[in-house]
This record gives C-alpha cells, sequence and structure tokens, in this order.
DNA sequence: GATACCTTTTGGATCGTTCCAATTCCACCG
DNA sequence: CGGTGGAATTGGAACGATCCAAAAGGTATC
C-alpha cells in the first residue's frame, strides 16, 4: 500500500511549485487560470485527498465546529442538530454531534475530546447537573462558546446565550387555556431546580397567581414516558384538573396516550398545551396544541452568528431571546360550542 | 492572547525531554512513575491540551469515526447514533455524526469532508438514492467502511453490511396477524425500489403468496405523515383491508393517529403491526406491535466489530444478519375474545 | 531601453507531535 | 573495578500543509 499523494507530487506532475498547489487548494485569486487548470488536473490524476491535519498544524483552524445536545434523542434537539449541521456544511464547516445524555460526566468527556481534536467554536445545549468544570474548561481553551436552548446560570458574560422566550410562550399558553374555560391548570414535566423548567413554568405561574387559580405541578424528566405517569397520577390524585401545560412535547404527547389508555381523551373535559412544536405535534390525535419555537430558524440564526463570532467578528449579544408564538390545535380547544 | 503550549514547554517545566512527554501522553510504561508525575505536573500548570492535528500529521491516525445517517430524525437511527457514539467513546475515540436526510448529493460531500478530516473508519447507512460516487470516493481512500441498516448493492465485497433479518420479521408479523383473524393485509411505506423496502416487504408478501391472501402495498416515504395519509387512502379506497405491516413505527404511529381521526382507533376491526420497537411503540395508545430489533445492542457490536477492523484484525463478514422478534401489543390483537 | 509597478510564482521556515536510533543511567556480575 | 545488559531518556528527522518575503514575469510609462 502506497502513501497518499501530497501536494509536493501534485506539485511535480503539475509542474508548478507547492505553493502555487497551497494557493488553488485555497481558492486564491491570484493564480493564473490556465495554471489553476493544470494543477487541478494534476490532483484528479493523483486522486489526491486534502490532508487537513497538516493545514491545521500550521494555520490553527480546522473548519471544525462541536456540538454538544443534552438529549438528542428529543426531536426538538435532534431538529436543531440536523439543521444547524447542514447550515454550517454549506459553509464548508463539519459538525462534530454528540449527546450528552444528560449526563454532566459525560459531557465533560465529550467536550475535552472535541477541544484535542481542534474545533474552532462550540455550540452547547448543558446537561441538567453541570457542575461548572465543562464550562472552565471551555473557558481556559479560549473558543468561542454559545450556549443554546438552555442556559448554565452567571456564564453569560463569556459564553453568550440564545434561547427563546419561554416565559412568554408559557404565559400565553395559560391564558389560552383560561379563556377556553379551564381553571385548574396543571404544569407538567421539567426537571425541579433546572433553570430552564423555571423559565417555562414562570409564564404560568404568574398567569394563574394574577387570576387567582390554583397551582399543581408535577415536575419530572421531559420525556413520553413520564407524560404517561403524569397522566396516571393527575387522574388518580387530581380529578378535579382540567387542564395541563407541559413542559415540552414529549411529555404532552405521553400524557395525552396516558389519558387515552384510561379512556379520558383529551381534547374534551382536559385540555392540554405542549412546548416547541415538533412536527409530531400537528400529527397527533387529537392534534396537540403547542408553543411553538422556529427551531430550524433558530438554528440557521445560531450558525450565523457563530461564523460572524468566529471569524474576527464581535462576540454576539449576552442573551438572546426568539418570539414563540402558540399553535392552538384541538388538544386545547375544549368541546365544541 | 499568548499562544497554547506545546510539549516543549511541559519539558522545560518539568525538566525532560519532548520525547519523554510524549512517552507520556502515550501511556508507555518505559517511563519511570516518578519521572511520569512530574510531567503530569507540568502539564496541569500549564494547562497542556494536546493536539492531536500535530499529532495525526505525524502518524496518521486520529481516532476519528466518521457516522453518516440516511434520516437522523428517525428515532431509530438516532438510537443507533447516539449508542454507537457512546460505545467508541468509550474506547477514546470521537464520533461525526452526520445526516444526510436521504439526499444523496449531500451525502457524498458530507463523506468528502469526513477523508478531508482524517477519519479512521466510517459508519454509513446510505441515502436512497445512492449513485455509487459515495462509494467509489470511499473505495479510493482505503477507510474502514461498514454499511449499516441499509445496503447498496454488490458492494458487499468492499464494504461490509450488517442489518437485521427483515424479511423474516416482516414474515413473522404477517403470521401473527393472520393467526389473529386477518385476512387481508396490507403493507405500507417504504420508498418503492429501495433494497431496504423490498426486504421488509419480501417475508409479507411470502406469507400471503403461500395463504393465497390478496395484496395491496402503499409506498412512500418512511415517516409519520406518510403515515397519516395512507389511513385516508385505505379507508377511502380500500375499506375491506383489516390490517397492515407497516415498513416501520413512524409510518405506523402515523396510519394509528389517522384511523384516529377518523374515528375507528387500530387495534379492534384494523390491526396493525410496526418496525423497529421504537421507544415509543410502547408508549403510545394502543400500544404497537412491532418487530423488535435490537438497535442498542447492534450499534454495541457494530462498534466492536469496527474497532477490531481498524485495529489490524480481519475484515468482519461480508453480510450479517441480527435476529429480530415480534413483540405483540394492544394494536394487532383485535378484539377481547 | 531603462524604470516602475502590478501580477504571478517560488523557496524556505514553521506548526506540534511521533518515531527511531542512539545515548545515558544504573544495578549487577565476574 | 571494568564490563554487561536492560530500562529510561534523549535529540533529530520526519509528517504535509501554510505563510511570508522575495524573485520572476509582464506591461505600461517615460
Amino acid at each position: 500500500m502506497k502513501r497518499r499523494p501530497t501536494i509536493m507530487d501534485v506539485a511535480a506532475r503539475a509542474g508548478v511549485s507547492k505553493s502555487t498547489v497551497s494557493l488553488v487548494l485555497q481558492g486564491s485569486p491570484q493564480v493564473r487560470a490556465e495554471t489553476r487548470k493544470s494543477v487541478e488536473t494534476a490532483m484528479a490524476d493523483l486522486a489526491y485527498v486534502y490532508n487537513r491535519a497538516a493545514a491545521n498544524l500550521r494555520s490553527a483552524s480546522v473548519g471544525l465546529v462541536g456540538l454538544v445536545i443534552n438529549d438528542l434523542r428529543n426531536p426538538f434537539f435532534t431538529e436543531f442538530a440536523t439543521t444547524l449541521q447542514m447550515t454550517l456544511a454549506g459553509e464548508g464547516y463539519a459538525t462534530i454531534i454528540a449527546n450528552a445524555d444528560e449526563d454532566a460526566a459525560l459531557q465533560e468527556k465529550l467536550v475535552g475530546s472535541m477541544i484535542e481534536h481542534g474545533i474552532s467554536a462550540l455550540v452547547i445545549s448543558p446537561a441538567y447537573g453541570e457542575t461548572g468544570e465543562t464550562f472552565d474548561q471551555l473557558a481556559r481553551s479560549g473558543l468561542p462558546v454559545l450556549q443554546v436552548l438552555r442556559r448554565v446560570d452567571a456564564r453569560t458574560d463569556l459564553f453568550p446565550f440564545a434561547s427563546f422566550d419561554y416565559a412568554a410562550g408559557s404565559a400565553e399558553a395559560t391564558r389560552h387555556l383560561i379563556a377556553r374555560g379551564a381553571r385548574r391548570i396543571a404544569f407538567v414535566g421539567g426537571l425541579p431546580g433546572a433553570p430552564i423548567t423555571h423559565e417555562r413554568k414562570s409564564g404560568w405561574c404568574e398567569v394563574l397567581t394574577a387570576g387567582g387559580l390554583d397551582r399543581l405541578a408535577l415536575h419530572g424528566k421531559s420525556s413520553r414516558a413520564f407524560g404517561l405517569e403524569a397522566a396516571e397520577t393527575l387522574i388518580d390524585s387530581h380529578p378535579q384538573v382540567d387542564a395541563a401545560v407541559c413542559f415540552n412535547d414529549l411529555v404532552a404527547l405521553g400524557l395525552m396516550a396516558g389519558f387515552a389508555r384510561a379512556g379520558r381523551p383529551v381534547g374534551d373535559a382536559f385540555r392540554l398545551v405542549g412546548f416547541d412544536d415538533i412536527e409530531e405535534a400537528a400529527q397527533s390525535w387529537p392534534q396537540l396544541s403547542s408553543v411553538s419555537c422556529d427551531i430550524a430558524g433558530f438554528a440557521r440564526d445560531t450558525a450565523a452568528r457563530l461564523l460572524a463570532w468566529m471569524t474576527g467578528g464581535d462576540r454576539p449579544a449576552r442573551d438572546l431571546r426568539s418570539p414563540v408564538h402558540l399553535v392552538a390545535r384541538a388538544s386545547s380547544l375544549g368541546p365544541a360550542a
């Protein structure tokens, strides 16, 4: 097995110097069209493959972006990850996607590995229980780091944060439920203590307080399984509850399945609103009302902000909130008038 | 901003040579414990970070594995991807996960980019419509490449293939439906012409032919949206159909939602079996019967086979099939006796 | 024909590791 | 006390690109 050709081989074949080949590789405008052509032919003939490791060693930028996601199984994050990756790919960056699986220790290892591989920037939606270790590590590395969708407190000076206006969304959802006749509105899902849980709950909380209504919150993992579980709890222990705002759509869909299982389909006596508006929300039965976050658009914006920062632009704003809006579907409308 | 420390800096601080530091880095047993210790202290003091690009330049192995997935939004593949990544991470390899989104052209670009980044091996579940370009590229690179879950025809001599015994699974599902009383069993989903569609359909086809029963197949994308659409088609145009085997669980869940929407809940007059047994199958209402593939186990096996191959072992078997088994749940059982 | 100027091309140094052969160290032996 | 051999350490040469300053080539101006 013979070794892969290098720019030297290409240069020899094309009858130019290695520097010229390098310029061609970088798409420099200062090489004559004719020369460029012959270099390109030589590359094709030799089946040359660019060695980024070598390039990086000298120029310190690999065109690699890291993406660490707390839970890649959640379609909301999958959508974000795939869109971000495709957008960055369009700009010539490769993305290392990693799933921390809500495990702070694993997350730390993943980030360490990415730094070693010479990523030029990192986008992270931090795992619950992040202790700060990961962020210390990142701070030392001096890399551009964007926090998205979730925040670790008090570090936004170092790592700008972007997310959605969750509080406004949950307030809107709650007001909507009240307008449709609900009076005892539970909040379901979200691990207690996590900042994002607080945000998604706060709008609900404020609206209910302002209206002098009771508050009941069932906290837990943000999964379909917890939704199923919560449905049982609600039916058995809190039969008076007539609506729920869920931490996310997975919980809401689980809750919906749980109610259906118990013979009390959602949308009639029980009204439900989810969060994230994942694709499935419009495909379930009954269709799920949800606070819609334009996650694909958000991913594209994130890519743009990151690229701007990486290529010498300023650090982006510390705390950016994208607007959300409620999409009302059958699950929250209640009995036909 | 001053430059990052190198092994030379570490060596100077620890009072040894760069070669010794390199040996420590590689965990060589031939360096004295005491020396190792002082080197490690120096590294910690300087907040040294290993530069893999430089290492790779010299040694030609970055510890990077590429993973290209046709559709990362499908939970079946997400599960595979995350498990594979976590397993490889345990062995010190970083994984670049990329989503080709069923787009052969994008897939080709992604693979090209990965090769440039110096991946040591690639795992790929190819996109539909793969024309062979991608595989030519890979063949030239000489990398270990494992095809999984889907196959591009006639290349298994170059790129070993591993998957599940889909045909047996669909036969089992079909026999099960017949045993429960179904007689007109449709097959729903799967793009026509794709080898995997053929496999998942063939078991159904054989069993029906053997039993002298009618066959109706509705082909389309393997998504929830197509399932919804298919439900309408079945109800409007083929009311006599009393059961379906679906290409995958997403289609089945979409179909289920479509039937529910039309006021004809699945599980009673209409029996349904999906494929993949994703987590949601056990959480839907009614619970979805599905041909279960142990995807996490498969991902771990894949990682093991790949590591063995990469580290000098033989090329794995050309065509490996893992067994599947039917998990019967409410959606296929029919009315209680 | 000499000069200036712009475009295109070039050689050599450099990036931070690993690898190899060579050297030093050290304990033990005759 | 010199010799021996294994363990521990070391210096220098790669690896394959980029970057930079300088050289060569070409054109227009005087």
